[in-house]
Formats: C-alpha cells, sequence, structure tokens
DNA sequence: CGTAGCTATAACCAAAACTTATATTATCAC
DNA sequence: GTGATAATATAAGTTTTGGTTATAGCTACG
C-alpha cells in the first residue's frame, strides 16, 4: 500500500462519480460530461479499487448504489460543494473597508465576553456589530476586510500583516461523568469509548482540528459518532448522557448549563492548550486593538475563578490571563 | 474559458501547496513528499494559475503566504482532512442505518433543541453532526447536500423540491428594561429610542431581515447602533443596559440569562409573528423528516410553559406548537 | 431469441505530472 | 559590495495518467 496519508482518489473521479448517481447510469453521465462512456467506466472503476469498495450494483439495471455507495455520495457532494466555493472567495478577496467596526467572536467566548465587547466598540465607534460563530468564517472575512477585529482560537501566524494580541490560555480537559473512572493513560481512551462515545467538535472548528491532530499525534483512532460546530451542543450532549468529551473550561463555562453528575478530568498524556487570540489588521485602526485586548483581558480575569471551579485544580497551571504586550510577527 | 463548474483545482495540488506552506520553501516541502523541487514549483505555478490569484510573496525569502494564499490554506486543510476521512469510514460501512445524518440548527433553537435532536440522530445513523448558525448559509448548505436537515426560521418557499414540516409559531415582543413605559403605537418607538438604542439582529439573519422590513412597513426609521448575530449577543445586551430589543420569546430563552428588571412587552402595531420549520430535500429521507419533525415538536412542547413566562399573556394567541402534516410545496 | 442499450476490456494517443539540467534570484557572512 | 549558499524558475526530456476508438459481453424487454 501507499503512504498512509495518500490521497485515495482525486476531485475529478469525485465528480464522475457523483455525474452517474445523478444520471443513474454511466453511458448517460458520459454524455452530460461530455466524455466517452469508457472513460466513466473506468474512472469508477479505479475510485472503487483505490478506495477498495464497491459503490454500485452492476446487477440492476437502474445501477443501485451500494450502501457504501450512498455514504459516498453524501461526503463526496459535500465536498466538491465545498471546493467550487474556495476559488470565487479567494478572487473576490480585495474589499472595500466598511465604516463601521465590526468584530467577530468565537462561539465559545460568547457568554464570557459578548456583552461587554460589544459595551466597548459601542463607546468607540459610531456603529459596531458583534458576528459570533467559527473563527475559520471569520479569517476570511478579517481578510476581505468584512471584519475589523477578530477573537478567536486560531493566530494565523501563516498570515503576514496582522498583529496579533493573545488574551487566554486554558488546558484541554476531559468532560464526563463523574461516576465513570477517568483514563489514566492515553490508551485508556480507546477503552472507553467502548462504554461511552467520543463527542466531538467538528473539523469546520480549529478546536475540532486541534483535538483530531492529537489524538492523530497519540495513534488515537476514535470512532466517530456524535459531532458539533459549537461548544454548547458538545456540552449539552455530554450532559444528556450521550458520551464524554475533550473540551475546554471556557467551552464549557459557554453552554452555561448545570452539570450534575459531571466532572472535568485532565486529559492523560502529553497536555494540550488553547490560545485565545485578538487579531486585526496590521497599522489600520492604530492603537485600538490594544486597548481592546486590554479590555479583553480584564473581562477575562473575572472569570477565571468559574473557570478554575469548573475544570478543578489540575488545571491551575496552563489556565491564566496573557500579559500585556502583541506577539511578533 | 471552461464549463463555469469547472473544478479548479484537484487534491493534489492542495495537498503540495499545503506542504509548503508548513514546510516554508518549496525545496524543502518537495523533500517531505519525495519529489524534486521543479515539480512543486509547477504546481504551485498551476495552482496560482488556475485560481487567477497569487499566493506567495516570492520576494521576501523565508517565502510568505499572501491575503489569498492564507485564506486558500485553511479552507485547503479542512478540505482535505475531510478527504482523508472519508474512504476509512467508507470501508467501515457496511450497515444497515443510515451512514450519515447532518442537520443545521437555528441558533435561537440551540437551548431547546440541540442535545435531545442530537440524541435522536444519533440513533438513527451511524453518524450524527448539529451544526449550528444562520439559517442563510444552512439553506445553501441544505441545497449542495453538506447538510440533509435543517431547522430554521425561514421556510425557503422560493425553493423548489424541498419538504417542509412546520414545528413552532411565536410573537416578535419587545424586550426592555421593565420600569421604562412601554410604547404604545410604533411612533412611540421613535421616542423610546432618544433614551435608549435598539439593539438589533444583523441583517445576515432572518430575523434580522424580518424585523428590518416590518419596521420599514410602519414607517419606521430607527438608528442602528449596535447589532448582532446571534440571539444570545442580543439578550446579553440589553440585559446589560445597553437598549431594547425587537426580539422573541425562544431567543430570550436561548440566552439562559437572568433577566431581572427587564420585561417582554407586546410589540405596538400590527402584530409580527415567527415560524419556525424544519426542512429537507424532498423525498431523500423517506419518512425520517416526518418523524424527527414529530420528535421535535415534542421536544418545544415542553419548553412552551417558560416560554409564556417570559413573554407573558400577551403572546398567548401566536405562540404554539404546530399541528402534524407537511406543508404543500 | 433478437435487438437495443448499457458496461467492461484492449489497444492506442495525447496531455499531465514528474524528472534532470541549468539559469536566476534572494539572503547572509565577511 | 562580494561571494557563498540555498532557494525559485525555466527548459527539455520521460513516465504516468486520463482520455479515446474499437470490440466483446451483459441485461432487459418485446
Amino acid at each position: 500500500m501507499a503512504s498512509p496519508d495518500a490521497l485515495p482518489f482525486d476531485l475529478r473521479g469525485l465528480d464522475i462519480f457523483l455525474a452517474v448517481c445523478e444520471a443513474g447510469t454511466m453511458a448517460q453521465a458520459a454524455r452530460r460530461l461530455s466524455l466517452t462512456q469508457p472513460a466513466v467506466s473506468q474512472a469508477v472503476a479505479d475510485l472503487e479499487r483505490r478506495i477498495g469498495v464497491v459503490l454500485f450494483d452492476r446487477s440492476a439495471r437502474p445501477l443501485a448504489l451500494t450502501a457504501a455507495g450512498g455514504a459516498l455520495r453524501q461526503r463526496a457532494s459535500a465536498l466538491l460543494s465545498e471546493a467550487r466555493q474556495i476559488a470565487p472567495l479567494l478572487r473576490e478577496a480585495e474589499h472595500a473597508r466598511l465604516p463601521l467596526l465590526r468584530a467577530g467572536l468565537v462561539d465559545s467566548l460568547s457568554r464570557a465576553l459578548m456583552a461587554p465587547l460589544a459595551g466597548k466598540l459601542d463607546e468607540m465607534a459610531e456603529q459596531a456589530s458583534v458576528l459570533s460563530g467559527l473563527t475559520a468564517s471569520h479569517a476570511g472575512a478579517l481578510l476581505t476586510r468584512q471584519l475589523d477585529l477578530l477573537v478567536g482560537a486560531d493566530d494565523l501566524d501563516e498570515i503576514e500583516g496582522l498583529e496579533r494580541w493573545p488574551l487566554l490560555s486554558e488546558p484541554y480537559v476531559l468532560l464526563m461523568p463523574a461516576d465513570v473512572a477517568p483514563p489514566a493513560r492515553p490508551a485508556d481512551l480507546v477503552a472507553l469509548t467502548q462504554t461511552l462515545p467520543l463527542v466531538r467538535f467538528s473539523a469546520r472548528s480549529k478546536t475540532g482540528m486541534e483535538v483530531e491532530r492529537h489524538l492523530r499525534r497519540l495513534r488515537l483512532d476514535l470512532p466517530r459518532r456524535l459531532e458539533f460546530d459549537t461548544p454548547y451542543g458538545v456540552t449539552a450532549s455530554v450532559a444528556a448522557g450521550a458520551g464524554f468529551a475533550i473540551t475546554t473550561p471556557l467551552c464549557v463555562f459557554e453552554a452555561a448549563l448545570a452539570l450534575d453528575g459531571l466532572a472535568c478530568r485532565p486529559l492523560p498524556g502529553p497536555g494540550l492548550v488553547r490560545h485565545l487570540t485578538l487579531i486585526a489588521r496590521r497599522q489600520e485602526l492604530g492603537r485600538l486593538p490594544r486597548e481592546i485586548a486590554a479590555f479583553c483581558r480584564a473581562q477575562l480575569a473575572g472569570v477565571i475563578p468559574a473557570l478554575r471551579d469548573l475544570a478543578g485544580p489540575a488545571s491551575d497551571g496552563p489556565l491564566h490571563v496573557e500579559g500585556v504586550g502583541p506577539q511578533p510577527g
């Protein structure tokens, strides 16, 4: 077999596969794509060979999808529609600057920061708006000048021309029923998922991707059952008994739920820390980002005791508000 | 030029691009990928040519990303991590249950529905995910098959080929300090904004647009100071004394805040009602949408008393769970 | 059975992806 | 500045891949 993370297919192959799903027959799909029938036949066969799964049931004539084929159809069409969005988004990446002050705030800080931040911005600008959501989408909005400020879990260090103001660091922890024995070593997580599934953050969120990378680095392959793109979803689902989660104190706090019968436990193995950062385009807003960052740190300091209550003493080290001063970069 | 939806790149190109981002130089990326340096150089140049955007700034030697390059990096890594998950998932995909169910849930229903809905989907599918956010973005995702179900405030009646299951209706109300006299007529809202600004939902949200259209119809031009795209932002800001809002019982409930000193008052003038609907692509999931809609109605019936508490008796008429049966359309 | 329409295989061709070789450019120590 | 070093770009071949035509084998249906 090829290297472990070799790509098992190409977008072109998926595109042809989807055309076959929609057309119902390979010959018709070929016509629609302006290809010949053998080209489609080979592309499908190739896809099946490389994934190692049969996608169509050839014995039935209107060409039925197998179970795996159905699953691939869903995922492939999602993947392709995302892929098609990318290029246009990059091309329109030169927009005029809007007159009002707009901030993007990662979901997990809504409860801790949204109202005070809005109040602060309202003081500083004629018009203010605070949008909530995933940092990934906010990052694009910042670059295209649809947003002026961003507070999130990603420091976007691959992008030039930004100024970064670190706000807070917090450890990832396990959120799980209090009466379940906490795993002592990373490998115990696998055993835990036998009885209690892992409730995940979606890979659309930075948090989800960080956790995923951490697990991959530990060579842990945990089953994938339930996923959410908001801290509330993860926390509420764990509170409802659906499983356990790898999350952070702020994400738990954000949900504002009663956590009877739940406990935060340290994540076994090497620590994983989440850094929250304020980001702006460099030299466009003067000393305003610095001032807002200081304000945010002060607000967050007020929440720290509540976070320690939630997360327990194990988290004391990594959990702290950052000092002043911008990041180089 | 090629056909409108031709793919501007393939996964291999993105993979190489990401390797360059991580390695910092093309030559190093080439080594890591077991390629030669010109291969990487050409692949990157090709990607830039096909997207029509410059990705790297060659004038600086540690190879800096441009703005567009940074945006591509984020999206590309998300796309690839999704792509890599697909093949392993398909290989284990010989199950009777649906392999994957993705639902989009409007922010204002998170607290009322997210955990129970996730539990229900988890029963029905091998893997479930519930995403939160604005209905507008979910609508696009539903059409492009990134989502299978959608619960939101928009019935998307301009779009063919969907099935709609009404869930709940609720009136818009005023959320304001209890000690301020409630406006009796629409025109009194203008006077009110002299002392207390209107905290708005962003026009990106369906709720915000409905309110805006309603105000325009009443010929009211209220100043625009603070706006949010989540119910929590609006409610928290009003609770912090920043102004008053035109919102709904569910949006207030969603914030899960103590509302000391606040009251819901009826909206003066003609009533405005918000309808929450479950939407799916027609005839793709069988009777599953019907079943899920019934489940959602049952869950929502459980919070109705809490909503009546919040909204007061004035709302009794418009506030109710819908009967069974799909909408024609 | 025979025919119409689909799918699979074989043999071939052109475009792409990658290689080696070489020229050009940026950075840095001196 | 000036080489030395290490990177990127370009040019010209080679291999691989994705596509074609031609043909044979299926499947459904009258």
